[in-house]
RNA sequence: GUGAUUGUAGCUCAGUUGGUUAGAGCGCUGGUUUGUGGAUCCAGAGGUCGCCGGUUCGAGCCCGGUCUUUCACCCCA
């Protein structure tokens, strides 16, 4: 016998916990359809060529890659091995797990460039691989959700983003969280504006981590990053920010004055923020962050965070727009914009909040229960007639102890059993149980179906 | 990828400086009850102590390796 084991960050998903993730879907499928979104669905296998370049060194090392199938060795030499796997990855593997589900669909895009209409609204509900270490919401395999729009400039699409965020997470129950908001642009214009021209990735970096190691310590690794110290001087306007998305807007108009490239951020921010307030979308939750950065090789314009207060899970969301999705697959100026929900950190935010709906699990309505073959007999014609009329209903398959199926009943938590004894089956009726009560009676067919049906 | 950490029954965990036959609670199965679940009581089943190797008269305990768990960093959903 082999102990049954799972691959190291993967998990199993129980019946309990397919219902809360299913209700988390529903809401995010629910609302990207109300947004116009359709959903498509790609292999969870790509060719590596299609993948591999897409996500920069570190994620080329987390892409999950499929061994070749047959004599994966065939037509390697010793002197091929002896030079190490990395040289010969192309000959053993030429397809791999997906990694985003972003770069699968700009391939769509490209190779159904002819069929679609644009501007193509799509969204995608599918598991993605990395090959990373696992912890607290970090898993080798997770599902994202997302929704893009691409093919049009229209900062409306930034604006319905911030809209179905907070439609999403108001059907969830969650109310202190924060949608991070900033603007690539901004993020060029402060680095040309503290003199640091093209350093605004590892100028994120660093200022990112200013909540948690303090101002002194960003300047040190500022510092070690290669900064001057007068260009560090020149950020403290930003270290010291006012709150308020309008405030904040103000400043940064001031501090990018000579940035044409970053007050372009600006003013493009400030219409996405025109656009909500014409839809009457309030604002609050709405967290304009400078600093935010995020996935830097690829956006160009907005960037989205949204990160739930109080829970020691990390972002839950996140997107943004870029000018040339689907470049490299020979598709030029194809713009979009999405963003992503991860439902495994939702869910376990939501689990941490203890914001999921208690009712009970939409299984079984009632058990039929019954002492020997005659009984178990008189209960499929019951089980025929409830469930044509669509009572969720089930018959306990063998014959056995009314303890035991009692017990069985009890265990799913089923609110009623209905007993089939000797005394019903010569009166055509059912003895209804209601397991919470345990209060019981006697009913013909069309009372247990008012009683039962819900 | 770097540095830690964890692993004993289905689950949660005890297990003394290395010393006979590895324990508890919960759960499970059966009984107490031949037409009534959750409670009580009784009985029972269930373990290659993650795996491989080493030290030792003797290893759950010590050493090495490996896998796994969790965490921080990196990065990210």
């Amino acid at each position: 016998m082999q102990k049954p084991s799972l691959p190291k960050g993967t998990r199993d998903f129980g019946p309990l916990q397919m219902a809360r993730r299913n209700y988390i879907l529903d809401a995010i499928k629910d609302t990207f359809q109300l947004f116009g979104y359709q959903q498509i669905e790609t292999p969870s296998m790509e060719n590596l060529s299609t993948l591999t370049g897409k996500y920069g060194d570190e994620g080329d090392q987390l892409l999950f890659k499929i061994l070749n199938s047959g004599d994966f060795l065939k037509g390697l030499t010793s002197e091929d091995l002896s030079k190490g796997s990395a040289a010969n990855l192309t000959k053993l593997s030429e397809k791999g797990l997906r990694y985003d589900l972003t770069v699968p669909f700009a391939r769509y895009v490209a190779m159904n460039r002819n069929e679609l209409s644009f501007p193509f609204k799509r969204y995608q509900i599918q598991p993605v691989w990395r090959a990373d270490r696992p912890q607290k919401g970090r898993y080798r395999e997770f599902y994202q959700c997302d929704a893009d729009v691409v093919g049009t400039e229209s900062l409306l699409c930034e604006a319905e983003i911030i809209w179905m965020i907070r439609q999403v997470f108001a059907k969830l129950g969650l109310k202190d969280y924060a949608i991070k908001v900033n603007n690539r642009k901004i993020l060029t214009g402060i680095a040309e504006a503290i003199g640091e021209q093209g350093k605004e990735g590892p100028l994120c970096v660093a200022i990112d981590k200013l909540d948690k190691i303090g101002w002194e310590k960003v300047k040190e690794e500022l510092l070690q990053r290669g900064f001057e110290e007068a260009s560090m001087q020149k950020l403290l306007p930003l270290v010291n920010l006012a709150s308020g998305v309008k405030e904040r807007l103000a400043v940064l108009t001031q501090f990018l004055n000579q940035s044409p490239v970053g007050l372009q951020g600006v003013k493009e921010l400030e219409e996405v923020f025109r656009f909500l307030e014409q839809l009457g979308i309030p604002l609050d939750h709405v967290d304009f962050d400078p600093m935010l950065a995020r996935g830097l090789s690829y956006y160009t314009g907005a960037i989205f965070e949204v990160k739930v207060n109080g829970v020691s899970i990390g972002s839950v969301s996140g997107g943004g727009r870029y000018d040339n999705l689907t470049g490299v697959f020979g598709l030029p100026g194809v713009p979009g914009v999405g963003f992503s929900f991860g439902v495994d950190r939702l869910y376990d935010v939501l689990e941490e909040l203890n914001l999921f709906p208690e009712e009970r699990l939409a299984g079984t309505q009632v058990l039929l229960a019954h002492f020997d073959q005659k009984g178990l007999e008189y209960g499929l014609r019951w089980l025929t007639a409830l469930r044509a009329e669509g009572v969720r209903a089930e018959l306990y398959p063998e014959v056995s102890k009314l303890k035991k199926q009692l017990e069985y009943a009890s265990k799913k938590e089923l609110p009623f059993v209905g007993i089939c004894g000797d005394e019903e089956i010569a009166s055509g009726r059912l003895m209804v149980k209601n397991l919470t009560t345990g209060e019981q009676e006697s009913l013909t067919l069309p009372e247990a179906i008012v009683r039962l049906k819900k």
